[in-house]
DNA sequence: CGTAAGCTTGAATAAAATCAAGCTTTGTGG
DNA sequence: CCACAAAGCTTGATTTTATTCAAGCTTACG
C-alpha cells in the first residue's frame, strides 16, 4: 500500500530515498475514527499532526444558531493539522466524514524532519499553500458562481485530488456524503442542493448513483465549473 | 518608520535580533503602485515576494462572465505572494485597491533566509497558516451568514489586523475602498452591500464615514458578527 | 420487518439580484 | 473659481433565486 503523502507530494516535485524513508516514518501510527468522530475538536491544541491515510475529513464550523459550515474537505494524502505545529488553537473541529484511518506524528518530530531535511519541510510548506489555494477557489465559488456551476467546481477538484492519491478511475471516485454534507460545503439549503443535484444529473455530465460519482463529460463539466486546476499545482518541478 | 512585518510576526513570537535584521534586509527595495493598478497578474511566475508596506491590495478573480471576486484584502505587513515561493504559477491578480508601497525581495534570497533562520522560516510559514485561516472564516461567512453579519465579521477582523500593525486607533481606522469593492468581497450585489450598509450603520454599532471606519461598540459588533479572534493567532508563544 | 437516516417533492415565504434612475462627491480643466 | 464629468452612492420597483415548511418516499440495516 503506497503512502498518499508520498503520491501527493511527488506529484509536485521529485522526492529523495532519504525524503521518502522520513516520510514513511512520520506515518507509522496509524488510528482510525468512526464516521461522524470529531479527531479534532474546536479549542485543541493538538500536540501531533494528522494525516488522512483512508477515509473523508470535513473542517466543520460551527455557529450559534446551530448552523454548520465545511471550510475544507480532506482526501487521503492531506495532512488536516499539520499548521498546528504552528498554531495556537484550533478554531474549528475536524470531522470524520466517512470511516477514516489517519497517521499521527507528534509534532516535535515533524518540526525535526523539517529542519534536517529544508527541502521536504518547503514541500510541506508546499502542502498547506495549497491548502490556502483550494480555500480561495472555494471562496470564489461561493462568492461569484452559481449552485449549479459550483457543486460542478466541486466535483471536478475532487477528481483530480482524488486521481493524485490513485482514487480514480475512468473519471470514476467514491464519494460517501450526504447531500446534508454537500449543503455545508456549498453554502445552501438541502432542498437547494437537492434540486441543484436533480439539474446537474439532467446535463447528463455527471452520474452520481449510491456514493459513486462518475463524470461522464469531462470538457462540459470543466467549462460548466469554469475550472482551471492551476491553483492545485499539479506541475512537477523543484520547489 | 516601523517594519509592518516585525510588528506582525512579533506580536506572535519574540523576534531576535537576528531575525529582526533579517526582515529589514528583506523589505530594502522599495515599489509604488497606483490604486487600481495590478501588481502581479494571473498567469504570471513571480520571481520575488510582494510585502505591502503601505496601502491595501486584494487578489482578485475574474470570471468568464466578467465577475470579480475578492478573495483576501492585504494590509501592511502581509505577504501576498510569499507562497509564490513555492507555487507554479498565480491563479488570480493581486491588485492595488488603494495607493500602495511594497517591498520586492527575490525568492532566493528568501529562500536563503529560511534555511539560515529556520525560526524565521517557521514564522513565514506562520504568516501563510494565518492567511489560510483568515480564507476559513472567510468561507464560513460567506457560506452561513446573515450580509448583515458578515459586513460585521469583516470590519471586526479589520481592526484587528490594522491595529496589529498600528493603523488603528480608538476603535477607529482608514478603511478607503469602495462598495464595489465590499461587494466583490461579500460576494453580494453592490445595491444589496449599500442597503446592509445602511442596516449596520442604523445599529449604531458602526459609523463609516468617507474613509474612516470607527467601531462604536465593540462588543455588540463581536456579537453580531460572532466574531471569535482565535484564528489570528494573536498569542505571542514559540513557534 | 420496522425504523432511522437520508432523499425528494410541492407550496409558501423570504432574501437577494437586477433594472433603471437620480443623487452626491470628487477631481479636473477652462 | 466655477462647470462639468466621472465615479461612486442611494433609492424604488420588479424579477429571480433560495429558504423554509411540511410531507411523503426510499433505502440500508439491525
Amino acid at each position: 500500500m503506497t503512502n498518499p503523502l508520498v503520491m501527493f507530494l511527488s506529484r509536485r516535485d521529485d522526492l529523495s530515498t532519504d525524503e521518502i524513508a522520513a516520510l514513511d516514518a512520520l506515518t507509522l501510527n496509524s488510528q482510525d475514527y468512526a464516521a461522524g468522530t470529531a479527531m479534532i475538536r474546536q479549542g485543541d491544541r493538538p500536540t501531533s499532526s494528522i494525516l488522512v491515510l483512508e477515509g473523508l475529513a470535513a473542517r466543520a464550523h460551527y455557529l450559534a444558531d446551530g448552523k454548520r459550515m465545511i471550510s475544507a474537505l480532506h482526501v487521503p494524502g492531506d495532512y488536516v493539522d499539520l499548521h498546528s505545529l504552528l498554531l495556537d488553537q484550533m478554531d474549528h473541529d475536524v470531522t470524520a466524514l466517512t470511516d477514516c484511518r489517519v497517521a499521527l506524528t507528534a509534532h516535535p518530530e515533524v518540526r525535526r524532519v523539517t529542519e534536517r531535511l529544508p527541502h521536504l519541510g518547503r514541500l510541506l510548506w508546499l502542502a498547506t499553500t495549497i491548502d490556502a489555494a483550494m480555500h480561495r477557489a472555494w471562496i470564489v465559488a461561493l462568492g461569484r458562481m452559481s449552485p449549479l456551476s459550483h457543486m460542478a467546481h466541486f466535483l471536478c477538484e475532487m477528481y483530480i485530488r482524488l486521481d493524485i492519491v490513485g482514487l480514480a478511475k475512468d473519471y470514476s471516485y467514491r464519494l460517501a456524503i450526504t447531500q446534508i454534507d454537500l449543503a455545508d460545503m456549498l453554502g445552501l439549503s438541502v432542498v437547494h442542493v437537492n434540486r441543484t443535484l436533480q439539474d446537474l444529473r439532467a446535463t447528463g455530465m455527471v452520474s452520481w448513483v449510491g456514493s459513486t460519482v462518475s463524470i461522464k463529460d469531462w470538457d462540459g463539466l470543466r467549462e460548466l465549473a469554469q475550472f482551471e486546476d492551476a491553483y492545485l499545482n499539479l506541475n512537477k518541478r523543484a520547489r
